[in-house]
DNA sequence: CGTTGGATTGGCT
DNA sequence: GCCAATCCAACGC
């Protein structure tokens, strides 16, 4: 794997890494030698003040264990009794503090995650945490991979969005703490998650109907 | 296009 | 026992 993001990049507050996570490439090469790519394009910054987090106030759990460890690394969770979704560790160990990977556009590998995903569909292939996780056989057993130094998963540079590309949004599926604009997407690309596509202020291209008959 | 409910495990109080 | 950092199909308009 070429041009990897540093220990660095992760050591930082989840508020920062969040937005610089776009444009970034998530990439795993599975045993097969096959390798999956996808550039991240929606993710969400949860932190120990932030009441929806599973390090809310400090609280360690086993689940939540790899959140207080050392940035870098892979926080995989399962949620609703069959879906997963995976999280980049931040900040420095002993903190709790990570960025949840929302959605992503495919670079590489689509026919294998068109597979395990059922559609061929490829904006709906990484279109949600649940789905990358799906898109990218993410589960327990990736659970606290090392993205720096693990041969088979981690984070290229790609090139990261200017400034003015990235929209803040409130996050989506939490109860408290849904006000916080902590939410970070490309806007205007058409690989969002669909309540991020909702919410984005992005103008709907609105594509005139075809006239039918 | 928007809303709604079911699926289904396990983490935590 | 409650309910979750979700997804999808089925409706209703």
């Amino acid at each position: 794997m070429r041009g990897r993001l540093p220990r660095a990049f992760f050591a930082r507050p989840a508020l920062e890494v969040a937005p610089d996570l776009l444009g970034r490439v998530l990439v795993r090469i599975m045993p097969s030698g096959r390798r999956l790519s996808a550039r991240i394009v929606e993710a969400e910054a949860y932190e120990e003040s932030d009441p929806a987090s599973h390090s809310f106030r400090g609280r360690r759990t086993p689940r939540n264990e790899v959140m207080f460890g050392a940035p870098g690394h892979l926080y995989v969770y399962f949620t609703y009794g069959l879906h997963f979704c995976a999280n980049v560790v931040t900040g420095r160990a002993g903190e709790g503090s990570a960025v949840l990977l929302r959605a992503a556009e495919p670079l590489e590998g689509i026919g294998l995650m068109a597979r395990r995903r059922g559609t061929t569909d490829a904006r709906l292939l990484c279109a949600g945490p649940a789905r990358i996780c799906q898109a990218f056989a993410l589960g327990r057993a990736e659970n606290g991979a090392d993205l720096v130094r693990d041969p088979g998963l981690g984070l290229e540079e790609g090139r990261p969005l200017p400034a003015s590309s990235v929209a803040a949004l409130p996050r989506v599926g939490t109860r408290e703490g849904a006000e916080l604009p902590w939410a970070f997407v490309e806007a205007g690309s058409r690989f969002l998650s669909g309540p991020a596509a909702r919410r984005s202020v992005s103008p709907s291209p609105r594509t005139p109907t075809p006239p039918r008959r």
